[in-house]
DNA sequence: TTAATTTGTCAACGGCCATGACGAATAGGC
DNA sequence: GCCTATTCGTCATGGCCGTTGACAAATTAA
């Protein structure tokens, strides 16, 4: 039988497995994983009453987990309380492991994140991939993954797949890169010039930034816009603390929103564009600063420094992201704005005309704004831990592997 | 036991349901019932076939939902091919009805629509509800109701629930409006002014018009931005066939996206916001026409009649359209852009300079503007639809009552 | 009339969680 | 030191639910 013309799944269900019972002993297992994950070691028992199974339940799943190497069993507990002491559970350090990665426009990197959300190895290659051909590149990013791999293997986890953060848009296959400006790329398939010895996962940086908000900073809403300026200005848009990426995969183009619609040309085709204001190039030309490699330390310097010429570029640039972000609030009522990449390390020169102009712009309580607290590791950490995030969703998916 | 303090629950299950066996039989239901409801007559195996459960197990859901009043066999299907005959079933038109209601400014609406889509009864009431205090208008609304559920249950029918559209923002709650400024209501709660005898819905009229065109045109894809001007100009965000509402439920304001940030000041507290441009206040004064009751009409009258000032003025309002437009569809990347509710009848006038900003300002290929089909039925009709689809995505929900 | 095919149903089965009972292991009271 | 209350982990049993396999019914094709 060919696929229903239709949709026929009620909305609900949404991506949810098959409506099976082994569908739902697959979200079970996932819901007792994810118990222990967020809540430190925890008993059968403890467990059951989190997710409101019962105990004898809860010791089928939990026994399936420890087999996959995914749980392991801490022994006793300290007693506490009256009564027979649990035996404590905790996400195993010795199971699978997420193999992040980032092409950088100056660096390569790569880490390993176990399950209990620890680095547990890393290997970072310093030098520009501005220009470069993605071959080499990817030869380069190959040899780190190797190295990581292999620390990671000597500390007996294994690799449950490999996410890569890219500067560039990335096609709805999540493998090409379409294009990525900073490093001249164009419809580059990254699938084959990268190991294929696991599930593969190319991404753009700023939604990996934004996941890594999400997954690793404590407070941080599940409605909320990520804005980074690596590639241009891009926002990552979190939704019910899911990315929205849009019909094609292209949303969070903060870059190309209008801010003065008679402004001056932009590459994309229009006029006034964000970029033409607050992007790396307009900035760095406001403030009479030549570009090069790494412009935006060279801003943050001058501005520490005291450089008021590029403090009234970076003031300017804040007010330009803050009627960008205006609209972007009126459209998409965040709980927060959140300041990543580039931006966190100018946030001190970028804050007060941006916070100016969106209170002034909005009635009433004005969306907070924030700087990300993870800076330039964002997007590394969220490619690794999206691929975590993934084994602690669906156990089943890897319960076969080792 | 109390909640626990972080989400345990792995992200894919959404909102699903408990992830027990009554669970499971709780979304199969709802599986068949959506199958027959999309896929016109079909036979137990058809369905069977379709959502790929033995025949064995869809009888005894069929069995399930016939008792329930939700689907009606229809006896044998004219037999195409060799084999005997299924029994045709159909979604019943006697089972539980949507009631959908309406308070627009200058009129009110009620409809009963059944579990097939079809409309079974409806009333209006015109007259102007400008200014008119809450009691009095939701009475007048009650009686339209109650006329409406009578005329129903004569078509035994029975209401699953109640939905109002309302001219306004609306709370979380679903049952207050916060702000209607065309009513010049504020925080008003509707739940107590309304027969509490069904299931309440209150919710945005762009919400509830940007349903309809979803669930009611055909070609309509699941990520497309509907924007309306009845109260200001608002957007209603669909994301995978489902509303983006945002953190406080406030999302969509496109009416107060800077387009020119130097321009004229709004009541919002801004400069140079749309609605100083392409708000129906906005439109008439710069086309000289005087703001009344029905202002939009007028307008479209004047505009078919050859008058260059209208004209000229849509055609600007279409240009401030276009650029915030440009905003919005970099940030979210829709499929389509929709333009309804009054926008729809003038979108002759409005779309070339529309479409002419939006494409001169993307690279690559445009996003396609097209006008809603619906025209000032939609909100009604979403919301009495909103209804139906409650109960076909839950059929159990409503399986008690008769 | 016979063979082939498809439908709807039934009985038996297997997977999965709930129920209830049990031994094990602890704290507190005497 | 001993007994009781409490909690933990496990086991056997049962109920719910979809699957499997078989069968009668109803149709077409030969």
């Amino acid at each position: 039988m060919t696929a229903p013309p239709h949709e026929t799944r009620p909305r609900n269900t949404g991506r949810a497995l098959p409506d099976t019972q082994q569908g739902m002993r697959r979200r079970n297992l996932a819901r007792v994983l994810h118990s222990v994950s967020a809540e430190g070691p925890l008993s059968r028992a403890g467990v059951a009453a989190r997710i409101g199974l019962t105990r004898a339940a809860v010791s089928t799943l939990v026994d399936e987990l420890i087999r996959a190497g995914l749980l392991e069993e801490l022994g006793p507990e300290r007693p506490a309380r009256v009564g027979r002491p649990g035996s404590a559970l905790t996400v195993s350090d010795r199971g699978p492991a997420g193999i992040g990665a980032e092409i950088g426009v100056d660096h390569l990197a790569v880490c390993a994140v176990d399950l209990r959300g620890a680095v547990r190895a890393r290997a970072v290659r310093h030098g520009g991939n501005r220009g470069r051909a993605p071959g080499p590149v990817l030869e380069d990013l190959t040899a780190l993954i190797h190295r990581v791999v292999a620390e990671a293997e000597r500390a007996e986890l294994w690799p449950a797949g490999l996410a890569v953060a890219v500067p560039g848009l990335v096609a709805g296959d999540g493998r090409t890169v379409v294009r990525a400006p900073n490093l001249d790329w164009l419809d580059t398939d990254l699938g084959g010039l990268l190991p294929a010895d696991w599930p593969l996962t190319v991404d753009n940086e700023a939604n990996f930034g934004a996941l890594a908000e999400l997954w690793l900073v404590d407070g941080t809403p599940r409605d909320f816009l990520h804005v980074s300026a690596e590639i241009g200005i891009g926002a990552a848009i979190v939704v019910d603390g899911d990315l929205l990426r849009g019909a094609r995969g292209f949303a969070g183009e903060l870059g190309h929103v209008p801010v003065r619609p008679d402004g001056p040309a932009c590459a994309c085709g229009g006029r006034g564009c964000l970029e033409r204001y607050a992007g790396e190039e307009a900035v760095s030309r406001a403030a009479g600063v030549e570009p090069r490699g790494d412009t935006v330390r060279l801003l943050q310097e001058r501005a520490e420094g005291g450089d008021e010429g590029v403090r009234a570029a970076l003031r300017d640039a804040g007010t330009a992201l803050g009627i960008a972000l205006t609209g972007a609030v009126n459209l998409l009522d965040p709980e927060t704005v959140v300041l990543g990449g580039a931006l966190a390390g100018l946030s001190p020169w970028l804050l007060p005309s941006l916070e100016a102009e969106l209170t002034g712009r909005t009635t009433g309580p004005a969306c907070p704004v924030t700087v990300s607290g993870l800076g330039s590791e964002g997007p590394l950490l969220g490619a690794a831990h999206s691929v975590v995030r993934a084994v602690l969703d669906d156990p089943a998916s890897v319960a076969g592997r080792s």
